[in-house]
RNA sequence: GGCGCUGUACCCAAGUGGUAAGGGGCAGGUCUGCAAAACCUUUAUUCAUCGGUUCGAAUCCGAUCGGCGCCUCCA
């Protein structure tokens, strides 16, 4: 069963041939090349940023998981109209305030367990390839320039529009073209170069002084990372037009090769069933939400739970169910520590840890299926919480059940990867109550062990007596 | 107006021709000194509505109604 992916271009769910070769194995495929379009750097990014970036590494993690090798670059955009006036308003130099806000950005990777990937180009340092793309397509007879500005002539590409299906798409009357105040041949022809305009940052070219237009930042960087025809490039819906139309219409011009096998994109974030907006005060960054308490954790399962092609309505009623479906996993976690200590050994476990790697392969390569990936691991923690209670779980069928959730959670980050929980600086005392509790109640003095139970939930520790003994845990 | 996503139980959400996964919640049960927690069991004759194709449809076709997004910077 083959690795089948949704593809915005072609309009079908397609076998990922990474190279275009044909393989047998996904080992023997050259890595797999990804282009993830990453964040404009001008302020927090929020959530519905991140659930593209998260969805892109599900991919990335699932393609590993599968045996491919992945070679994945994203993107920071550090020049544009909202970079530049930010750094004005602050005060400060475009690379100061870049610097600032992708500081930030790759923290909040970092605490929504998000991989970090081969290569971060900045827009800035691509330059040079951004000049040899505006030669290329000037020497195609595609470029004009205009008051400075250098423009991509879209009647001369012909094939311009077959992402976004723009000859199907008739434009609403009254909507501007001409939005971004540079003179233009035809509305639909965008800026490569922009001419520079006083107090704003520019770069030199053969084609006179001017700064990057938004689009050519993709396309010099994926030619400068990888050279040739990509297998992967991702983005947000909204990228579809013109971003992603305008970079295939460059490097497409420019070089005259395929530029990209599998167009990927994630569907928007909703929050309360509307779209994110500052003005309709449905706004969050990560900041905000770990602010109110909640879980970095939990954030990542609930942006990850639905799949990448259907827009995720976010609340903070999901964000609780998520954090509910997670405790079902920590449960299991914690009552398979208990069967540490026992002897003996089921055959059957192995077997279900095996058909648990099956079933989760055979559904998430189904267009990465990840809801249907979650069902199926959780219908395993359910066997094998069956097999718990009927004492048929020792020790060493515990270790296999482990290394079973280690491989899986290599692709779901958020089964172990806890970094919010640390080990507990009271543990000693709590365990010393604990055990003092138990002895309370071999002695029937039950008032003093309710006693410790209270004091115990008074400061967030929930006791459970089960047949095997007590254990704790802490209240989220 | 055009393009795209979408309508599955109280909530979230899989399933694209073979008779409704999974999570939360609710309700029972087991365990317990009592609880709590945990685990187990149960929970959609039905998939927005109407019609059609088929031995068979949530799944295909047609019509209708509804939600959301994009077409302007945007993940």
């Amino acid at each position: 069963m083959p690795l089948k992916i949704y593809n915005t271009l072609t309009r079908k769910v397609e076998e990922l041939i990474p190279g275009g070769i044909r393989k047998n194995t996904p080992e023997e495929y050259p890595p797999v090349t990804i282009y993830s379009c990453g964040p404009t750097v001008y302020s927090y990014a929020h959530i519905g940023n991140f659930r593209t970036f998260i969805s892109n590494d599900f991919l990335r993690r699932y393609l590993k998981f599968r045996g491919f090798r992945v070679n994945h670059a994203m993107n920071i955009t550090d020049v544009d109209d909202k970079t530049i006036k930010g750094s004005q308003q602050e005060g400060v130099t475009l690379a100061e305030y870049t610097k600032k806000y992708t500081g930030i950005f790759y923290e909040d990777l970092k605490t929504l367990n998000i991989e970090p990937v081969e290569h971060n180009p900045k827009a800035t340092e691509s330059v040079d390839e951004m000049i040899n793309i505006l030669k290329r397509i000037d020497e195609n007879g595609i470029l004009y320039e205009k008051d400075g500005s250098l423009y991509f002539n879209i009647s001369k590409f012909p094939d311009y529009g077959k992402l976004s299906l723009l000859d199907k798409r008739e434009i609403k009357s009254g909507v501007s073209f001409d939005a971004d105040e540079y003179e233009k041949e035809d509305v639909r022809d965008f800026a490569l170069w922009k001419a520079p305009k006083a107090n704003e940052p520019f770069w030199e070219t053969p084609y006179g002084p001017g700064r990057p237009g938004w689009h050519i930042e993709c396309s010099a960087m994926i030619r400068k990372i990888f050279g040739t025809t990509i297998d992967i490039h991702t983005g947000g819906v909204d990228l579809v037009f013109p971003h992603h139309e305008n970079e295939i219409a460059q490097s497409e011009a420019a070089y005259g090769e395929k530029f990209v096998r599998h167009w990927i994109h994630t569907e928007h974030l909703l929050v309360d069933g509307a779209k994110m907006s500052k003005s309709a005060g449905n706004f969050y960054t990560l900041r905000d939400l770990l602010a109110r308490g909640y879980s970095p954790r939990s954030i990542r399962y609930l942006l990850m739970s639905a799949h990448y092609k259907k827009q995720l309505n976010f609340t903070l009623e999901g964000i609780t169910q998520a954090d509910q479906a997670l405790e079902r996993i920590d449960n299991f976690i914690l009552r398979l520590n208990d069967r540490k200590n026992t002897s003996g050994e089921n055959p059957g476990i192995e077997n279900i840890c095996s058909a648990l790697i099956h079933e989760f392969i055979e559904t998430v390569d189904n267009d990465l299926n990840i809801s249907g990936g979650l069902g199926v691991f959780f219908d395993f923690i359910h066997k094998i919480n069956t097999l718990i209670s009927e004492d048929k779980v020792s020790g060493r069928d515990s270790e296999i059940v482990f290394e079973t959730l280690k491989k899986i959670d290599h692709v779901f980050g958020f089964i172990f990867a806890v970094s919010d929980e640390t080990e507990d600086a009271d543990r000693e005392r709590i365990d010393l109550l604990v055990n003092e509790r138990i002895e309370a109640k071999k002695n029937k003095q039950f008032a003093r062990a309710d006693e410790i139970r209270e004091l115990l939930k008074s400061e967030g520790v929930i006791l459970e007596d089960t047949k095997d003994g007590t254990r704790w845990k802490r209240k989220k």
